[in-house]
DNA sequence: GAAAAGATTACCT
DNA sequence: GGTAATCTTTTCC
């Protein structure tokens, strides 16, 4: 018998998920790639999904970036291969962000309902909370999880903006906001631009 | 061991 | 538009 690297055992998925590759790309592109794809979480039973339409990029020698100073117990999540969740938690709640090189990763702001009966997934933390994202999820690999995985994008996207990030308070200044242009569940509103792709 | 800060949210004026 | 809530991690003494 050969030996398989890529192919998991179980019947085949009528769509394929988001592999190693998507996410083993400069943090940018990924952050961009990921407007328009359909995140999924199982959770008992019930299955929920949003369309992703707003994140932020979190990239290296950036003082916002939790992995600035380095890996600590937090953050090691950071660290781990392409298609990492690190979920942290801050204040009352948790954020998502998915990791593309190490040290560095996608903040998941918002997303569209598409399956499920999900509540307003428009914030970091309300689409956590919506989906049913919760601090034990961290660590997982979204390239194989059965409950956490993302599909590709359906159909055409609307244009992509850029800007400013949110609730840091260094390195505000940094295009690394992004967002699919007209997008209701979009949060806040802030200065967009057009994005250059 | 104590204090401060935080990739947020809800609710106030 | 501004601030309190609330609690974990990090940092400092």
């Amino acid at each position: 018998m050969t030996r398989r690297n890529e192919s998991p055992p179980g019947p085949p998925a009528p769509v394929q998920r988001l592999d190693r590759a998507f996410f083993d790309r400069p943090t940018r592109q990924v952050a961009c790639a990921l407007l328009g794809t359909l995140l999924w979480v199982r959770s008992g039973r019930s299955i929920g999904a949003v369309r992703l339409v707003e994140t932020e990029a979190y990239v290296a020698h950036d003082p916002a970036n939790h992995a600035f100073r380095g890996r600590t117990a937090r953050n090691r999540s950071m660290f781990g291969p392409p298609g990492t969740l690190y979920v942290y938690r801050i204040h009352q709640v948790v954020c998502a962000n998915l990791v593309t090189r190490p040290g560095e990763a996608v903040l998941l702001r918002a997303g569209a309902p598409v399956a499920g009966g999900l509540t307003n997934p428009s914030g970091p933390g309300r689409l956590c909370r919506s989906l049913g994202i919760e601090h034990r999820h961290d660590g997982v690999d979204v390239t194989r999880s059965p409950s956490v995985f993302l599909t590709p994008r359906a159909g055409r996207t609307s244009p992509i903006v850029r800007g400013p990030r949110v609730g840091i308070r260094r390195a505000t200044e940094l295009p690394l906001r992004f967002a699919l242009a007209g997008e209701p569940w979009v949060s806040r509103p802030k200065p967009w631009r057009t994005a250059r792709t």
